[in-house]
DNA sequence: TACATAGTGTTATATTATAACAATTTAAAT
DNA sequence: ATTTAAATTGTTATAATATAACACTATGTA
């Protein structure tokens, strides 16, 4: 069992935010609902989150530049990530996989090369918007 | 066999450039670079980058905001993508791996949902770097 | 207590990317 | 050939995302 993190108060106050969203946050959105707890500037924020995102609390969608809160219980680390992004109303969904992180953590490319660390998103229409 | 795309003049500077270039670049280093062949502006950069990477001739490396050239030579449309990330010294390598492409391309959610497109970026050190 | 490490608050600035508009080129389809 | 639609261009301005640098404070631990 690792040590549990002990977030700060910023780290905290960010973290609820995001953890209570139903869809990924961008930094400056998360700046405009914090700002009222006293997290004025954007650096605030970005530190709160590179911490975050560092000890695997959230993660980050690059190709949206957002963030969102882990449901992947095991993610202590930022490591090995996958989502599902619909291309239309953006609904982001952590993909948790047995399968798919043991094929990717063991996949070796040309050089026989392994790779710990990832982050795939996949893209397409959810449900309700197909 | 597709159409080949014509590419327009600013299209086709801009390719060159980035197919030249050993590393991945970034959009303003390539305004920078451009400059003395009239290309004046941001906005004339991202759209010829916009449209390069949807014909798939360039690819965006999503976690650097940096564009590379394909050198799969199947990439005819912007779709399935998989890149190695050194993490010291930034190199980055298109990774094509036909179990990996079929793998992934076969890969179904929980709710058995199939994606056609996605990209998936693998981090780790280089040889050189190790 | 002293020391190292991590976090804070702040101002300023760097970097990445798009909006809006008018003009021009290109492709193709009558 | 002429018209038309679609794509591209050039331009100015501005939005959105992210970091640098500095002084200070809290926290854990040896």
């Amino acid at each position: 069992m690792h040590k549990e993190h002990t977030l700060t108060k910023n780290q905290q106050i960010i973290f609820d935010l995001i953890d209570k969203s139903p869809e990924p946050m961008k930094a400056y959105s998360i700046l405009f609902n914090v700002q009222k707890k006293g997290i004025k500037a954007p650096l605030q924020v970005y530190r709160a989150l590179d911490k975050l995102v560092k000890i695997g609390k959230i993660h980050k969608i690059e190709s949206r530049n957002a963030f969102i809160a882990c449901h992947n219980s095991s993610c202590r680390v930022a490591k090995a990530t996958a989502f599902s992004i619909c291309e239309i109303c953006e609904k982001v969904t952590e993909i948790s996989s047995a399968g798919l992180s043991k094929y990717l953590a063991n996949f070796k490319d040309k050089d026989g090369m392994k790779y710990s660390k990832y982050n795939l998103e996949f893209f397409g229409l959810c449900k309700k918007c197909r």
